[in-house]
DNA sequence: GAACGATGTTCTATATATTGAACGATCTGC
DNA sequence: GCAGATCGTTCAATATATAGAACATCGTTC
């Protein structure tokens, strides 16, 4: 249920309510609420469950649930009436890795610096202003780790990953502030303190955070360019901040290479 | 854009149109036709390539889009105005990998029995009668290889894993007949022999495909039974025919044990 | 073992998602 | 640089998906 680095806040029966009214096509904002919840879920719902959680119509979640059924995104279990995610959803992800090539090219980098520094890589992409997700993962396989997972998501500004996407992307100040201040850090960074270290990373090419968004870690992230415009790509270093010691100014130069060169693979700037 | 294994039949036009027909939530239906051609797809496609393909009306594919888009299950460049697929289907998988203890559990055996034989094992699983799907995969790594990718969809009763769906759940003859009329082998059984196939895999607890669904392809098919009923699991060993020789015997022995050790551990028969 | 409560499902009126045509914007070829 | 075509988008009428109540079915409790 939840992630091992961070649990992500629960979603409120308001959202989707909201979401649901101005849509033109609010079956399918219910319908990916309702394969959100049996994702989160730790064993399968009823339709009722479902419908009270979501704060829908139990006759409109049935059929809601059985188009999804029809399309092999959910299970039914004929015996127990209950719902949960099916094995069609692991098809459409197979089939978005392939259409994107960071996913293939960042792996082996990913892999490399993960072993050489001892700690967990992560390839992620911003979606929006909304969210990150984790789309490529490597670990060195000894001594601890931090962990995630392929598919985990984070807020978009969070973190030094979270600079790198404001630093980089043009977005009206406001805009952020609004954002930023959604944000749940261990130790938060004033408002203007962090559009300070944006200003630095746009400098540096690079955002490091230490400890502030989880106490005693610290995380490294160097933007992708895909094609021209904003990165919506990142390299991400993810370590414990007291064993990373002196070895910092080599991973993030590390890291910057890698991410230059990665760009440079994807016809970035 | 087609399966390293087999290419899948493209889907018609008429398909769609006759599942929105007759659907309480048609929305769902054209949702997910339309995340299905972007997967297939292996550029990014605007509104009328995407209305035309599937049949549907401009105007009513873009709200749905827009809808898809709004849950981040579909991207949208505003330059070019086109959409793909977008990383939010990559969390609906990890969730429903997290939810399926066969997955973790299945994966270290399939990297054994890989490394043991040299060949490509698959963890599959059965949805419905209509397709099965490759949740897991594990190479030897060393010489010549057959490639599949977790994800990857298959007709439910093709190849040695078909006989095991057909053979241990109690489908009717006609059912069974009709779906197997529909499936494509490089090498077709009668269906007469079929059937008398699948009585010898209830018998010996595993079945067996040589070059009949793929001409010079070994395929060796183990159920795994989670709960009590049907197995809607399988243990899967694809090798050259020829490469594989005499060494068949004791690859079919290992992987039953192993189907069977992996059902004890699901609580399963 | 009967009555209760809860759950899944069907049914129908109505709010509304969908349609198809009209509108603007953008690209293409001459 | 202009005309034509193509594409994305909006809009209003209507076919229809949805909401809410009624029904059916199951498991529980007294």
């Amino acid at each position: 249920m939840s992630d091992p680095i961070r649990a992500r806040a629960p979603s409120p029966v308001r959202k989707v309510a909201a979401a649901v009214k101005d849509s033109k096509a609010p079956a399918i904002t219910r319908a990916a609420a309702i394969l959100r919840l049996l994702g989160r879920s730790d064993r399968p719902l009823g339709v009722q469950a479902i419908a009270k959680e979501l704060g829908l119509v139990p006759s409109t979640c049935l059929y809601v649930l059985r188009a999804l059924a029809e399309e092999e995104l959910v299970s039914f279990d004929a015996d127990t009436k209950r719902y949960a995610l099916e094995a069609g959803v692991l098809t459409l992800a197979r089939h978005w890795l392939r259409r994107d090539p960071f996913n293939d090219l960042a792996q082996p980098l990913l892999d490399r610096l993960a072993q050489r520094f001892g700690l967990t890589m992560l390839g992620v992409q911003a979606v929006g202003l909304d969210h990150m997700i984790v789309v490529a993962m490597a670990q060195s396989g000894s001594g601890f780790q931090l962990s995630t997972q392929v598919g985990s998501r984070f807020p978009a500004l969070i973190s030094a990953t979270g600079r790198c996407i404001a630093a980089f992307g043009d977005y009206p100040e406001a805009v952020l502030k609004a954002r930023f201040d959604q944000l749940r850090w261990d130790d938060p960074p004033a408002f203007d303190d962090w559009m300070a270290q944006l200003r630095q990373t746009r400098a540096q090419g690079f955002a490091v955070d230490e400890g502030q968004y989880i106490a005693g870690v610290t995380v490294v992230s160097a933007p992708v360019w895909k094609g021209a415009g904003w990165p919506v790509h990142a390299l991400v270093a993810i370590g414990i901040g007291a064993a990373l010691g002196r070895e910092l100014g080599a991973l993030q130069d590390a890291l910057v290479e890698a991410a230059g060169a990665l760009s440079g693979q994807l016809g970035g700037a």
